[in-house]
DNA sequence: GCTCGAAGTTGACCTAAGTCAAGGTTGACG
DNA sequence: CGTCAACCTTGACTTAGGTCAACTTCGAGC
């Protein structure tokens, strides 16, 4: 792989702690490779062959069951995904395709696990990194079960606003409605609707640019709490 | 702690592997108590102050918000939970409550995170632990999106018939209705619906007795998938 | 600039599921 | 044995959200 892309692995709260010689070895055993948009890199059912880190680009996770098809997380760089699949040695949960032209490493499963048996920081960054997606994956279920669709919008549109607005209020959707919509449990179609509802609370929709002009009111609708929406704990 | 409850605590994945001497350590730092059913033993929000092990009686793992309740997980013995806010040193995201009178084993998470940073295969038990759960909660918020509230309880049936029937199709609900219907993510009238509309597929109930005659019809509605229910992977 | 196709929107309609209220069962306890 | 209180069920109704089809918008490619 290059080495200018390096650091950035090195960098990961997964890397940063292990040993040289095993993130060496790690890397060496891994293919750095830049893929197209909308290519499936992992299908659902099968065994985890890799350990995937997105250094760029934008990878969705989704899930089907039921002729049915559900975006379950989009992964940003630099992050690992399908961690839990690697470590049991099972087979994926989710499949994986890139929504954008995206630059992955890949690291074989067998190497990621004895690496894991050898070097005790590398375990111990796992549990924190596991730790992290198990919480992540509880409080989406909790806003699935507990908020309806237009609550669950609105503090999507909160938190974007919070991590990536420029404090005006307005920002960029990072992804298409279709999948934003998915990725919320509703249809296409709720979701333009879900807008809709959303006007009066001074949410404002061009095309992918959202500003929101009123912030406070649409906090009194959308009723944001740190168990649901903070992803930092 | 009395000592005959010991084995079954060192047995479970996550203390089987860990040194002697820490485990001792644990837990002399631990306290075994026994509890009355319905007694709230965490709340959302709070401090990790705790890891809780479920040694005898059934545990509840629920969340509220806008007014709202659904129950997440229930815990039997012999388990732990809240493992991850307690490795994170961060909030509860859950409520707990027993359901029955229950023994459990409650272990200050500062001494669990002290011997997970001493001893290397407490932490790589750590690993397996979080991964399964992780795992777990996947599956659940996979069959809450891509299913309806019949086949969630198709799929439960079949499940609980599989695990805990004795082969001939009957066995007992582990828990109440209402529970139940919470933890599936519907309200107990539409629960009671949903037993209805299954009726024509074999599934007979009485109280807490369910009778499943037709599994195979069963089936074809349920459509289960491993990758939604199967507990072990 | 025109054409095409994908993405998004809107409206009409339908269905699953929630709500509310009334009964029915059951089991603990006097 | 009767009473009370959970719990469950049923029925009538409402509502959130899905479905289907038509239309609009917009960007890519000629």
């Amino acid at each position: 792989m290059r080495s200018s892309d390096l650091p950035q692995v090195r960098a990961l709260g997964l890397f940063n702690s292990m040993g040289a010689e095993n993130f060496e070895a790690l890397m060496q055993a891994a293919y750095l490779q830049t893929f197209p948009p909308q290519l499936d890199l992992v299908h659902e059912g099968d065994p985890a062959d890799f350990l995937y880190v997105v250094i760029e680009g934008c990878v969705e996770l989704y899930a089907n069951a039921n002729r049915r098809e559900a975006t379950m997380a989009m992964v940003h760089p630099v992050s690992a995904f399908i961690l839990a699949a690697v470590l049991k040695d099972a087979v994926y949960l989710m499949s994986a395709r890139t929504r954008a032209r995206s630059k992955i490493l890949l690291i074989p499963s067998e190497d990621v696990r004895s690496i894991f048996e050898l070097d005790d920081a590398f375990a111990r960054a796992m549990v924190l990194e596991m730790a992290g997606s198990y919480r992540y994956v509880i409080k989406e279920h909790k806003g699935l079960k507990l908020r309806s669709s237009v609550e669950r919008l609105a503090n999507t549109l909160l938190r974007q606003d919070h991590e990536f607005g420029d404090g005006t209020g307005t920002f960029d959707l990072p992804y298409d409605k279709r999948t934003l919509a998915s990725l919320l449990g509703m249809t296409p179609e709720n979701l333009s609707r879900a807008f809709n509802t959303l006007k009066p609370y001074g949410v404002e929709v061009d095309g992918t640019t959202i500003r929101l002009t009123d912030i406070k009111s649409l906090k009194t609708l959308a009723k944001p709490t740190p168990l649901i929406d903070d992803p930092k704990t």
